[in-house]
DNA sequence: GTCAAGATTTAGAATAATTCTAAATTGATT
DNA sequence: AATCAATTTAGAATTATTCTAAATCTTGAC
């Protein structure tokens, strides 16, 4: 587990998976990616903000959020929860997951294998339930596209 | 699939349900419950509330959140994202799951199978990728339980 | 090189989501 | 009936996110 690479590779790296989605590699996004890189705690876009700022003092709120979208969008970083905003609640405790349509935004139930490989958690851990969110379009909007 | 059960059990299964998590049963978390059951759509806790309004003008908004709260502790809903609040992030693309460990709140990265079982996603939809959340308490607040 | 078009950043305002507070109400218990 | 704890209420406060308009930067066409 190398933390880090090639400083050349990781800016031609990154290019290419902004370019690749019609956004270009900005030292913001550098460093908001770097800030991701570097402490690897899922932190909070106001996190990113506070440790980003240390490193590029003027740089501002909707910056980072600008960026976080950005690398999300790329494939570069991943948002821990189904989307930003307003959480969501649903009464069906049987089993099941949840599939999010990227384009409108709904919310269906899907069904879970009957086999659920069981998921190795670290030692001492207890687990006590999981959530499986699958991302795509649905009908609908597929058919748009 | 019964939509409707029967109420008198029902508000013997939440009064249960309730109790085990030491909480009551009140007309507020049945209707918060009853709105979450009539329709399906994953609402928002602003949509249970524009909802819950219209057969109790008076709840209150900070109601229903202590509803919802009530409903998802004692098992008897789920919430969609991770935890409420900020969205967090996270620079790892290699396939992994998250676990939130419900005490202190931390995520940490964990490993999934191999073998990932396909899930049958509903005819036209297309999936691009999934995300795994476990939930559960880290070895650390484990321990001090 | 220069210029126009478009993308990006900035500060700060605006909006949305959630939590907090203090007083009133309810319910169960003595 | 008095007491205690849980719950609800309205509304304020806080936190998270998005929007806006102006300034800056890039890129590509000339």
């Amino acid at each position: 587990m190398k933390q880090r690479s090639h400083p050349h590779d990781e800016g031609q790296h990154l290019t290419e998976q902004l370019g690749a989605t019609g956004l270009r590699l900005t030292p913001q996004r550098q460093q908001v990616y770097d800030v991701l890189l570097h402490k690897r705690d899922h932190p909070t876009a106001e996190e990113v903000f506070i440790r980003a700022k240390k490193a590029m003092p003027e740089i501002s709120h909707a910056t980072v959020y600008n960026c976080l979208d950005a690398l999300v969008k790329s494939g570069l970083a991943r948002q821990v929860n189904v989307e930003r905003g307003a959480t969501r609640f649903c009464p069906n405790m049987i089993e099941h997951g949840h599939f999010h349509c990227s384009a409108c935004g709904t919310i269906y139930d899907v069904d879970l294998p009957r086999e659920i490989p069981c998921v190795a958690v670290p030692r001492g851990f207890r687990a006590d339930g999981f959530d499986v969110t699958i991302h795509g379009l649905c009908a609908d909007c597929a058919k748009k596209k």
